[in-house]
DNA sequence: GCTTGATGTTTTATGCTTGAAGTTTTAAGC
DNA sequence: GCTTAAAACTTCAAGCATAAAACATCAAGC
């Protein structure tokens, strides 16, 4: 099977990268609302809440505030409030640093994990099912794709 | 050519695909950030003013918020406040409807005009040099991937 | 003319996000 | 020991985003 696909050559390529880049943001843009929909309605919990507890459930020691903004690269100042309303919820707890005054180890509750857990079963479904009309050819394929443009291959962000 | 894509078939596809929506979050969330911040340090602006000013310049004659907010995909209620400052700024003008006291018409202004003219060049620059790894072949085959699993087809949003 | 429901917009409360400024602590050089 | 710079974190101001409530206007039906 070779591949059947529409090249316009008349149009400029860099027309064509536009079009392809608002494309992707509109797929991505789309899923992620239903991702953010379903966290809020099902389980009253936000994106951030749950990037955030995906890292420390990783790290099961905990991560520093400033490790787990480096993962999530996002600010120091966000994690720090996002990190405050988790504990408020009693899923995180704030540890000490045994020589250093300076930092500490976010961690998450016997109860952060287990919320977690099941949160990230779910998040697997979902994410299954509107990925759902994608064979796993076509996955693979898209995979690879995507990876070809990475911009910095050598970062090394961790998700999930 | 064919398709040398390694597929692992011993992982269910749902982990594939999970593996495969969280590169394209992390991706696309990688160039939106560089946008962002060379709108910011470049021109003084953002994201959702930019997309607001899209809008608007395929409308000459002016969007109602509502239509503005259901072409944006957001809130009414964030548009409010993006046209606020756009109009503090002097890109945007509110323009009473004829028969119809409670709808405004949101209007670029000259100036509003000229400075997206200069901001969409830009843009598609930019764009075309952060994909620029994707050959014209390679963007048809992504684009028809992404097409293929685009949740709402007769959706009617408009972009840029 | 009045009511009633729909429509168009703004306001409000809350949360996420950033960059910049601020505090405390650590580590290095002298 | 003191100074100074760096590191870790929090606080702050501003903007963006949502849902929900409030407000004004319109259009139909009576």
């Amino acid at each position: 099977m070779n591949n059947p696909v529409k090249i316009n050559s008349r149009e400029p390529v860099s027309k064509a990268r536009l079009r392809l880049w608002l494309k992707l943001l509109k797929l991505t843009g789309a899923l992620e609302t239903e991702v953010r929909r379903r966290l809020r309605e099902g389980h009253d919990t936000t994106l951030p809440r749950f990037d955030v507890m995906a890292a420390l459930a990783r790290h099961p020691d905990g991560l520093k505030m400033s490790e787990l903004s480096g993962y999530l690269k996002v600010s120091n100042g966000n994690v720090t409030g996002i990190v405050d309303r988790l504990t408020d919820e009693g899923l995180v707890l704030r540890v000490a640093v045994p020589h250093d005054k300076r930092a500490q180890l976010a961690r998450l509750t016997a109860q952060g994990h287990k919320v977690f857990e099941a949160l990230a079963e779910q998040h697997e479904q979902w994410i299954n099912e509107l990925l759902g009309d994608l064979s796993r050819r076509r996955t693979a394929e898209l995979m690879e794709l995507l990876e070809s443009l990475e911009p910095d291959k050598n970062s090394d962000g961790e998700q999930q």
